[in-house]
DNA sequence: ATGACTGTCGTAGACAGA
């Protein structure tokens, strides 16, 4: 038995509930993470969840904005909630679960996007960007360090040359500046995480995770960035047998602009 | 041509996404 975890930006789980219910028919994941939810927790479409199999719901959700959640076939033994840079915004979520390999704790996370302009001086939404990846590696190297975990969700960095279309042109837009890719080195670190994507696709070939919604020809075109991110310690990184882009989701009607990313682990976790 | 868009709230158009 494995267990597979994917993380997803939603981008609206009551406009998407289907797109959610095709994924599962399609992959079937143990452990769905979401990403913009967009609503509040008394709004979530709990109940057509649970109809899918996900009877364990960990919700963290605001009015309109932002959101995450964490679905589950897996029942957890811990849910944590923390808030970054001290604006009530609902942008993390984490769930423990118990393995063979002992418990993993799995956080789920949705970074600020940054806004236009990549100067902290003139533009408060980056500067609340790198405020909050400042206090994800201040957090992450303290008491984080020592146990099992994975780390997924919209980032909103592509930290790589070919995690973007264009590496040149994308040097001074939010998302691949260099100090974003300095600052996602540093969470990294602080965690000890390994990359999982790209320790099973290599950086000499492109992967992206989100095509813009302005392009009609996304696929032609393929102007895409890998926002999205799978990141496990050393010891659960070695039990991540597969990785898959899930692009298709992306071709639905009225899609997601982001598609998911899933990781099969060769972990046990039924019949403890 | 990095835009030719999209969701929420609320009922027009601002705001956010990235």
């Amino acid at each position: 038995m494995t267990l597979t975890i994917a993380t997803w930006n939603i981008n609206s789980v009551r406009s998407r509930i289907k797109l959610v219910e095709q994924f599962e028919s399609d992959r079937a994941p143990d452990i769905l993470c979401l990403q913009e939810t967009k609503c509040m927790n008394d709004q979530f479409p709990s109940a057509a969840l649970k109809k899918l199999g996900y009877e364990h719901l960990a919700i963290n959700g605001q009015k309109s904005y932002h959101g995450v959640a964490t679905l589950s076939r897996v029942p957890f033994t811990d849910v944590e909630i923390r808030e970054f840079c001290n604006k009530g915004d609902a942008r993390h979520i984490a769930v423990t679960v118990d393995t063979d390999k002992g418990p993993i704790k799995i956080h789920n996370f949705y970074v600020p996007a940054g806004g236009d302009v990549p100067d902290p001086e003139v533009n408060d939404k980056f500067r609340h960007k790198l405020d909050f990846l400042n206090e994800m590696t201040e957090w992450l190297q303290g008491e984080e360090t020592n146990c099992n975990a994975i780390l997924v969700g919209d980032l909103n960095i592509a930290p790589h040359e070919n995690d973007v279309w264009s590496h040149k042109q994308l040097l001074k837009v939010v998302s691949h500046t260099p100090i974003e890719v300095e600052q996602l080195a540093k969470v990294q670190n602080a965690g000890n995480w390994v990359d999982s994507v790209r320790n099973h696709i290599p950086t000499s070939e492109r992967v992206y995770s989100w095509w813009s919604y302005r392009s009609p020809n996304w696929a032609k075109s393929d102007k895409g960035r890998r926002l999205d991110h799978i990141w496990a310690t050393p010891h659960i990184a070695d039990q991540v047998s597969a990785i898959e882009v899930y692009k298709t989701a992306r071709a639905w009607e009225k899609p997601s602009d982001h598609a998911p990313i899933i990781a099969k682990l060769d972990v046990e976790w039924r019949n403890l």
